[in-house]
Parts: structure tokens; C-alpha cells; sequence
DNA sequence: AGAAGAGATGAACACCAGTTCAGAGTCTTT
DNA sequence: AAAGACTCTGAACTGGTGTTCATCTCTTCT
């Protein structure tokens, strides 16, 4: 007998997938990684502990795929708004910007995929989530640099730097506990984004300029 | 009976206490915060896993003092050289590459201290021990403003963004795998420093000769 | 409708490092 | 020297979470 996966059943499977990782990624955005647990995630997504077994082989698989996923959001969102703006140093704004926008608007789901603490070993998709948007960073500062706005640089280590400075000042243990109201929120966005322009070189009356245009059409409540 | 400890015994208790210390303190730099387990650590300080907790009440306990340890070291270093220093700005160079040169020196250590992953909470004292360190750097921010040579700014968010960069792009998982000689190393952290203080607004001009002065007597070696 | 393959279930299992504690060893006092 | 107090030992225990698998349910095909 030859049994056929019907296209019903493959769109169930591809749903239950899915409802897997949203519920992790909606269990990160609550309590963190620490709380991203098998059982907890299985009873969000309406099914059994084992059923998570038969998607994802491995815990770690799991949470390397949420890890992605978000990156790959996160990716996205920069490109987007990179490239809607006019030039170069715009460019490097925006996407400044942006990181800095996501990650204070999700501080848990940011810790959680950035540095917390896991059981697992995800050091492996944790770094290729770093390298992507760091990547990302990189070609902007790059491009800054050949249309002759910023000083020629090392630009792997000055994009890591950047990410670094964003992640601490904004989602590390350091943070604020709370930037409670919409203003200090933006403040911190536009003090850290400032930060991050002059420490590539960008002129700092030129930057303060970049910083305004940069925020101003950033959706500040925007989700990862 | 009244038993008093003696003179002795007080000592080869400290002195045991200090071995556990020290023997964690190693095992973190040879492999890690996840290399610091009980069993291995008394092996290592040539005590049984149980008069470990003789000492510390719990794991959590011993890696805590081991962080305040560290920090406190680092602190002193850090203190030492911006004291050296001649004038406010070149003071904040110094404290920028003290750290940065301890961090690449001893990268498996700072990252276990400052980010890698533990089973135990140790949230409260790498909060504190960040706090410590981002307080110093921060004084000399403000000391370095106050003296008109840097623009007005949060400083707490600038001491933050800093550090970030500094961890991030020298014992993050993103940094190179190994500075193998000493002249990468010691450009990397001239790079990186130089980022830092254009980050808060030094003149990129002012910054190079700044950054320069910093390396020179820093012993590139230096230990943690 | 019924047989057979595929998917889902969840209780039971396995693993593993932190922690405990009864007994052995050492030090202090009389 | 002997008793009492403190210290050390390390094998056994514990707790909690990831993982498995015999069993059940659902789907496909004749």
C-alpha cells in the first residue's frame, strides 16, 4: 500500500510547525530563554511534549530555529530600512536605528536571543545571527566609508562594536528596568544611535542630524 | 570545653578558601564558566567536593565572589592607570584600553565572567561588577566633560554603550578566533579604543594621538 | 468498510551536576 | 592522653528537565 501525504495533511503538519515556533517565540517574549522549556512551549502550541519531538529533533534544534527566525525578521526590517533611505550615512542611521528600536520595543525576546543563558548549546546559531546583522552593519558602514563620509576602518570591528554598545546600553543587565514612557525611550534610541554614528567617525553636528531623520519615521512600538 | 580556633588554623582555612577561589578562577580561564563545576574545582584545589561547601553555602555563592574577584582586580587596574594619566581625556584613553587590553588577554575568563552561560543565578553580582566598572568609566567621562572636552551626554548610557563595544568586539563570540600575535592583538585594541572615545565625542584627530599615548605603557600581557 | 501506514500522546525514563551527611580525621583544651 | 569540638571526605541522594516509546488515534488506499 502506498500512502500519500494529502496536501490537508502537509498543511496541517507545516501549521503545527509553525504553532511549535510561535509558541516559543511568544514564551521567549514573555520570560525569556529560561522559560522556552519543552512542556511549557508543547501546552501553548496545543500539543504533546512528544509531538515537539517530531518536528524538532532536539531542544537545541528548536530554540537554533527561533533564533533564525527572529534573526531573519530582524534582517529584513534593517534592509528595509536601510535602503528607504537617501544615502549612505542615512542608510547606516536607519539601520542603527532600527536594531535600536527592536530591541528596547522586545527587550525579553532580544535577551533571550541574544545572551541569555541556556541550557543547550546554541553558541552556533547565536553567531550567525550575529554575523548576519552584523554583517548587514558592516556593507552600510562600508558603503559610508566609499562615498567618503567615514574615515577608512577596520568595518568587521567596528560593527560588532556597534551591536555591542546597542545590546548593552539598551537590553543588558545595565538597561533601565523600564523605559516606561514613550520619551525615554526615544531618548535612549536617539542618545545610543548618536553614540554609534560618532563612534564610526560621523561628524558629530552631522550626526545629530542623521539621528532626527533617523528616528522620526521609525515606528517606535515596531515588534521583532 | 572551649575550643578556639588558633592562630594556625585560622590561616590554613583562609588559605583554603583562597585555593578554592583561585582553582575556579582557573578552571574559568582554561575552559570557561561552564568548566567551573564543584567536582573539578575541589579536584583542582585538592579538597573534596563537599568541604567546597564548607566554604561557599552554593555553587551560585562561589562563582558570585569569583565575579566580585575578578572585578575587583580589574577595577584596581583600571583605576591605576587612569590615575597615571596626565589630564582628564587621557585618562579616559587609559581606563578604555586598560580594559580592553585585560579583556583580549584573557578572553575565556572575561567571557565567563562577563556573559557566558551559567546553570546557577548570577545575574546580582555580574550587575554589580558591571555596574562597578561602567561607574569608573563613567567618572571619567563626566571628569573629561567637566574639563570641556567632550560635549555634554548621558553619561550612564555612554559608560554602558562603551563596555558593550569593548566586550563585544574583543571576547564576543564574533571576535576574531585568536589575536595569535601581538601586533593584531595590539591593533585590535587600539581600533577599538579609538571607536570608543570617537563614540563619545573625541576628535577623531585628538582620538588617534589620545589612543596612541594609551597603548604605549600598557603592558600588553597583562593579566587579569 | 477494513487494513495498514503515519502521526500524536504523555507517562515513564535517563541523565547529570549540585548538594547532603554519616563517619573518619584533626586540632584544642584539661 | 583523652575527651570534646571542629573539619574533611566522598559516596549516595535529589530534583528538574530533556528525551523516549508503547499505545492510541487519525488518515489513506483498496
Amino acid at each position: 500500500m502506498v500512502y500519500r501525504r494529502t496536501q490537508q495533511v502537509v498543511k496541517r503538519l507545516a501549521a503545527r510547525r509553525n504553532a511549535i515556533l510561535a509558541a516559543a517565540r511568544e514564551t521567549c517574549a514573555e520570560g525569556g530563554m529560561a522559560a522556552v522549556q519543552i512542556a511549557p512551549v508543547a501546552v501553548r502550541a496545543n500539543v504533546a511534549a512528544g509531538t515537539v519531538y517530531r518536528y524538532f529533533p532536539s531542544k537545541a534544534d528548536l530554540i537554533s530555529e527561533l533564533i533564525a527566525d527572529v534573526s531573519r525578521d530582524e534582517l529584513a526590517a534593517i534592509r528595509r530600512a536601510a535602503d528607504a533611505a537617501p544615502g549612505p550615512s542615512s542608510a547606516l542611521a536607519a539601520a542603527v536605528t532600527t536594531v535600536a528600536v527592536h530591541v528596547v520595543s522586545n527587550r525579553k525576546l532580544a535577551w533571550g536571543i541574544l545572551a541569555e543563558p541556556v541550557e543547550v548549546d546554541v553558541t552556533e546559531s547565536r553567531l550567525s545571527s550575529r554575523r548576519e546583522i552584523a554583517g548587514e552593519i558592516e556593507s552600510r558602514i562600508d558603503a559610508a566609508i566609499r562615498a567618503g563620509h567615514l574615515p577608512a576602518q577596520d568595518t568587521a570591528l567596528a560593527a560588532a562594536a556597534l551591536l555591542g554598545a546597542l545590546h548593552e546600553a539598551l537590553v543588558g543587565p545595565m538597561a533601565p528596568d523600564s523605559f516606561d514612557d514613550q520619551m525615554k525611550l526615544r531618548d535612549a534610541v536617539q542618545t545610543v544611535t548618536l553614540l554609534a554614528l560618532r563612534a564610526v567617525g560621523v561628524m558629530d553636528a552631522r550626526a545629530r542630524g542623521l539621528v532626527v531623520q533617523a528616528v522620526l519615521p521609525t515606528k517606535m512600538a515596531a515588534t521583532v
